[in-house]
DNA sequence: TATGGCTGAGATACCGGTAACTCAAAGCCG
DNA sequence: CGGCTTTGAGTTACCGGTATCTCAGCCATA
């Protein structure tokens, strides 16, 4: 009848500082001063001290540590909607690295966009005394809106850029980018235009870009024949299919600007597959200057955004504003139009 | 003036227990017994108690509970080696999901294949007193193995399966998977077959999946003519550009295995647009049954691993070790091939 | 009616560290 | 050499909860 319990230590027989103290022939408080750099004890009891730690195997706990001080722990909360879209990986990336780097540790959340989920893990993770949190997007549920504002740690905003954030803004401007693409589209002389996206955008940063674009599209004289919504995620099957059911139902569309390049891919893949010319019968613009965008026959037309470096930068504000250092309200990290080839009626056509 | 019982300032302006117990009227104890569900109070002090919660928004904090009680927090340590690659984000995917729903938060380690950074993470980690870990592979360096088998939490390793896990394995056996693949290439007319992977690969399970499947090239009576590893991210465009350097030095190859489908892909790319015919020409064979797979003009020959399964299962042992419950030592979440239409030569080549 | 079990609730003692205060001895100065 | 500052180290009081023990009522049973 023995169940795994007793196969792992016991509880209490953990060395614990007292111990350690013991051992080295001082006081819990000398101990703690030696192992946490403060001044106050000779050079021959910090060794005293720090041999006992190795020959005990010391290892202090942290949760006992900022409990005692009153202080936050070294996590961070990150949510972010999704980890099956390389996009928001790619940010996260960024993140890690600089908070591992700095001795603190993502807590992570994948929402799967969905509020009540998110506003769950937020309420378990502040609970847990975070250093700080970062999320994906501006448009937080009042409840969650007002967790946020209320909680006690910094926060960043990540993606759209947010002129009154709650507390610290990074990202870009999604309207001005999805303008951007929109005044290159007209450009490049598409008449008959139509934008595919997925369901998760709706609530996010798609739709400011989704915005700029279509003020783009109008101011451009150009016509919006459709736009395709599909519940499903954002991947290279579902770019595929979409463009199967856009292109059955308005075959006059003369190109097509997709939520991401991984949709704008399978897009490519259906019309090329299926006799069209890309950019001369149709014209395809994605979003992201994803991966695949490097190795389809033609150098795929999209926006490049710095995501690994938006996160990066979220992480940097976060550890600026914990350490008191003077941190921007807002950064814009930027963006880039990728001409790419599959954009362009009769003109400028070449690999 | 000793009135420091009233006028006891407090350091930080949360709302504690001992708020809400006052403003209640009841104990501390009885507070905290209505509010973890413990039984020992009347349902009207429990209206009394939650009304207070709500009116006072007392959050409880988590750092002191667990420390009081002894007890291990609800993070769960999670160490994978890469983000850029899709095979750990849906690993990670499986994992966290699972850890969400049950109330657990994952701490993340993004490794690049670092032992050395994933050394300290895990020893921070574990200062924290995690309620487990979920670590990648089993290839530990000594210190980290050390660490492990002393830590007492439970350890959850993914990937390769492992015979003598230090706890639990979730993964498939990676071997015999490499050897399925290796056979099939033979039965499908292959003699003179190349590899191409990332160097990431080495320290890791694919080590393991490359001894199987040159164990089937060999015992079918093929050739290996050359395995090639770059120092690259094992994505799309590493796969293009690895495969022109292949073929420049191997022109005799009739069929490429990748260490992943998007290696493969960029492979597949190179191919036709340089006018070879695959499977005609060369034979190519990925690995992981990635989304891309099923959008190239052909479809991919692949290996398919559950891997959103297998972070999902190994979640759900951890889970259930944690609970006392009789958890497996090994778990095989299994693969299965993916016969696609990029290998074979002469027969078998419609769309 | 006496005994004993059950239930709701309070009192107390921590958990493992750290902040803040105290104090003796040593160092420094004119 | 006295007084003042510095320095190494100890003492005490918590931090905000929970484990555990205690105990008064209350009901059931012999």
């Amino acid at each position: 009848m023995t169940d795994g319990l007793e196969k792992k230590k016991r509880k209490s027989d953990r060395v614990n500082l007292a111990d350690v103290a013991r051992a080295a022939g001082v006081s819990k408080m000398t101990a703690s001063r030696v192992l946490n750099g403060t001044k106050g004890f000779s050079p021959k009891t910090r060794e005293r001290v720090l041999e006992q730690v190795e020959k005990l195997g010391y290892v202090q706990n942290r949760l006992a540590a900022a409990f005692a001080s009153q202080g936050k722990s070294t996590f961070v909360g990150v949510s972010i909607p999704d980890l099956g879209n390389e996009v928001f990986t790619q940010v996260l990336e960024g993140i890690e690295r600089k908070l591992n780097a700095s001795g603190y540790q993502a807590v992570l959340c994948v929402s799967q966009y969905d509020g009540e989920a998110t506003q769950e893990w937020l309420e378990t993770v502040l609970s847990w005394q975070p250093a700080g949190l970062i999320v994906t997007g501006r448009n937080h549920a009042p409840a969650t809106r007002k967790l946020l504002k209320s909680s006690a740690v910094p926060v960043v905003e990540i993606w759209d850029l947010n002129s009154s954030p709650l507390d610290m803004s990074v990202g870009i401007n999604q309207y001005d980018a999805g303008y951007a693409m929109g005044q290159y589209m007209v450009e490049t002389g598409h008449q008959r235009v139509g934008y595919i996206g997925t369901h998760h955008d709706t609530a996010h940063s798609a739709t400011a870009r989704f915005e700029g674009w279509k003020a783009a599209i109008r101011t451009g004289g150009a016509t919006i024949v459709h736009t395709h919504v599909v519940q499903d995620t954002p991947g290279f099957y579902t770019g595929y299919y979409a463009t199967e059911q856009f292109l059955k139902s308005c075959p006059e569309v003369d190109a097509l600007f997709y939520q991401n390049d991984n949709l704008a891919a399978g897009g490519f893949m259906f019309a090329t597959s299926h006799g069209l010319d890309v950019p001369n019968d149709i014209g395809i613009a994605g979003w992201g200057d994803l991966p695949i965008g490097a190795i389809l026959p033609k150098r795929l037309t999209s926006v490049h955004v710095p995501h690994l470096r938006m996160g990066r930068v979220a992480a940097e504000q976060l550890l600026m504003s914990l350490s008191g250092e003077p941190s921007s309200d807002t950064i814009d990290v930027g963006f880039k139009l990728i001409p790419g080839h599959t954009l362009g009626r009769r003109n400028d056509t070449q690999v």
